[in-house]
DNA sequence: GTTAGCACTCAACAACATAGAGTGCTAACA
DNA sequence: TGTTAGCACTCTATGTTGTTGAGTGCTAAC
């Protein structure tokens, strides 16, 4: 049994309605609704092909149907109208992505906001993994005379800096040598490079090398490094699952939470995925506890690699064209100021 | 009509029974657990009395008796008895407390988690206001042609740095000559000085003087002193109150989790409390959404400046005795901790 | 002042009835 | 052969009623 035109249009219009009421929907409101002039019955007879099917379940004998996720997947592949963002709603977002900040974190954490204001779902933002990024040079700036800013920068001008306590005082001149010595072994070296065991093995002789004082600051550099290849987890609208009927259950809504705030495994969830924009719909999720939602994400790029994402989580039943507009309206967006940047390099 | 003796005893009982179980006692268990040979009739005639004191309330005619407001701040004051920390547990925590992380904020965060943890309550910590900070120097390194990065650093050895895109290419020697011209200007100035007005007002002269490239700067190096005033809010344990019957009512839960998310003005309550360990029971708290639950916060130093807050928010009804003592010594444990560096300045 | 005794109150729970939204099947129809 | 009206049936949600038990408040006696 294939799926006829008509089929496929009763499909769509009981996924729609689901999706915006939430309530399971009936053969008579359906046929009314539809106005192709069929009746409750046939609609019937067309529904429970498409139950035995799989694209419909029933909650219990006198309940109306329920979309199950493989009619989700049929709907975002081919049944939804593509959702075109109105040209002053593109307006408004890119004027609230870029006006505010500089700092690529925090603009990254503001464009979780901006989504979960846009979108009513929990919205969630990671930054770039800077893997790749090679390390420009060390430096190692005088504060006083047992306190010393290790400051490290990257290729692509990201930077890190930590304050040291030393243990003991510092000539000035030891620490600009330490600092050459530390640029010149480690420059043009991939961070995670720089942490795989093989440099790091080398690092005793550097140390004997460099003196007592690079013994106070190795472990400090190497820690440094780690942070720098931590990626961010920026989440928005955690209260916003309150409003959606799935949770109006506490022990769903606990467990949904809970979920979301186990921000390391979620995280590697989110790392993970491929690039572009990715729906995963409830039990398309290989993680167990994200089998009832469904989550999109997509990935913007910064210095033309596309390693950041940004998207959403919520219930099975979400808006699929909007949410997914904006969400690839934004990561475009970011990417393009991201890429400007490099551009007035190039422009040098 | 004053508190006699078994009042105070009979009060005492109750308070402690319901912080346990959150259900409602009544006389005749009241009676039997209190082993004083009384019997319930005698109990009842007392809790009515302290009824009408305004110590208890009744949530209909035939419940137990629960605490108020006003009896949990006399609990506080005068019935509880002070928990002692077992010696253990002061290691355990003093251990988790300074272990991993060297910089400020990440061991602030870190003790939100195990307060979090200790307490099975929502806890949260902002990070000192650096006000009275002043700024011992101005430095911009050049990164590439372009690309600049403004550090700066306060006497206290907190550092901040932006990296600045220019809009056109600069020569190094004016980017040195700058930092000089920075420093002198505003070295010694306590940060929140230098954003009051009629230093900014300088601003403009200033940027006559230091020519084309300060007028790019300027407004980064403000923006970047806005940023090193604020204070950061670290969460954690929200989803612990899923656990506590008071808010197994999704309705209150919700106006929960809003209210604490809420960050700006969140940390505006947390900034306005005063210094050492306060708490605020229900209706004490002078911010409506906050009437239901109690707030503990105490303050940890940093360079002997107390203005750094940890604490919990929570039911009413909480082990105010064995929170107080955890948060305490928490907080002093961090302010010793943030004083060593400190100290070891003072040995030199 | 304390206590036994008793009538009274009220939430919580269970048992039952009812309404209504929806299904599935059948038989008739085009 | 597909479509439809009709009807019995199902099941949740909601309301009603009764019962239980924990608890109170009052009174009278100790």
């Amino acid at each position: 049994m294939g799926l006829s035109e008509r089929k496929l249009k009763i499909l769509q219009a009981i996924i729609s309605d689901f999706i915006n009421s939430a309530e399971p929907i009936g053969s008579r409101t359906l046929s009314k609704k539809l106005e192709m002039g069929i009746s409750s019955a046939t609609i019937r007879n067309e529904m429970s092909d498409l139950e035995e099917m799989g694209y419909l379940t029933h909650p219990h004998t006198s309940a109306g149907r329920v979309p199950s996720d493989k009619a989700y997947r049929l709907y975002v592949n081919s049944l939804m109208e593509k959702y075109v963002l109105p040209e002053n709603e593109k307006q408004k977002i890119s004027q609230k992505l870029l006006s505010k900040f500089d700092e690529l974190d925090k603009v990254i954490a503001n464009a979780a906001g901006i989504l979960s204001e846009l979108t009513n779902l929990t919205s969630f933002a990671i930054t770039p993994r800077i893997n790749e990024n090679s390390l420009k040079y060390v430096n190692l700036l005088p504060v006083d005379d047992r306190t010393v800013i290790l400051m490290l920068v990257t290729e692509a001008g990201k930077i890190s800096n930590t304050t040291l306590n030393l243990k003991a005082p510092y000539a000035k001149d030891k620490l600009e040598f330490l600092s050459k010595v530390m640029t010149m072994n480690y420059k043009g070296k991939s961070l995670s490079n720089i942490l795989t065991l093989d440099i790091i093995k080398n690092f005793e002789t550097d140390i004997e090398a460099m003196g007592k004082l690079a013994e106070n600051i190795m472990p400090n550099f190497l820690h440094t490094l780690e942070n720098m290849l931590n990626v961010e987890l920026y989440m928005d609208g955690l209260t916003n699952i309150f409003s959606i009927p799935e949770y109006s259950d506490i022990g769903r809504a606990k467990l949904f939470l809970e979920m979301i705030n186990k921000k390391k495994e979620f995280t590697d969830i989110l790392i993970n995925r491929d690039s572009g924009v990715i729906i995963t719909i409830g039990n398309e999720n290989t993680d167990e506890v994200m089998r009832d939602c469904s989550l999109i994400t997509a990935t913007y790029c910064v210095d033309g690699k596309c390693v950041g994402k940004l998207g959403v989580i919520g219930p099975t039943r979400m808006n699929y064209g909007e949410v997914t507009s904006i969400i690839e309206y934004m990561t475009d967006n970011l990417s393009q100021s991201f890429r400007l940047t490099e551009g007035e390099k190039d422009e040098q």
